[in-house]
DNA sequence: CCTCTATGCGTTC
DNA sequence: GAACGCATAGAGG
């Protein structure tokens, strides 16, 4: 991951460090507890605030499912597909997002309006 | 529907 | 070191 960089300090000295993979985790699983329940976000979109690549996002995602209160669910392909889920079949992933209120069209994708952009979401863009 | 490619990082030789 | 595998995306046919 190129861009992300982890400040700290250290015996009174500020630290520029590269993140390591557990905190772009973190950071990844900070973003999407912000999803609100009826929308989903794509994997592009959370690699775009973090300066990195979708791979990567779907990366952190797959490796920490274990906890159940990140709704990672929501975080789906760009073209409406719902992706990959580990530990449970795809076919239950969206059931949840369905169960949660989420449109999907007769091809089986995210209905469009339930996209969020998270960068406006959170402000970071207008 | 399909294929191909760019991409970052862990795992396993 | 190199090769491989992923919960991707986007372009092209």
């Amino acid at each position: 991951l190129q861009g992300l960089i982890v400040l700290s300090v250290k015996n009174n000295k500020l630290v520029v460090e590269r993140a390591s993979m557990r905190d772009i985790c973190e950071v990844v699983y900070a973003l999407v507890s912000l999803i609100p329940q009826g929308f989903v976000v794509s994997y592009s979109c959370i690699a775009r605030i973090l300066g990195t690549t979708p791979r990567l996002v779907a990366w952190c995602l797959r490796r920490n499912k274990l906890l159940i209160a990140i709704p990672c669910h929501r975080v789906v392909y760009s073209d409406g597909r719902v992706g990959g889920y580990t530990g449970a079949s795809t076919l239950f992933k969206r059931q949840l997002l369905e169960y949660e209120g989420v449109l999907f069209e007769a091809n089986d994708r995210v209905s469009r309006g339930c996209f969020l952009d998270l960068e406006k979401y959170l402000g970071l863009k207008h």
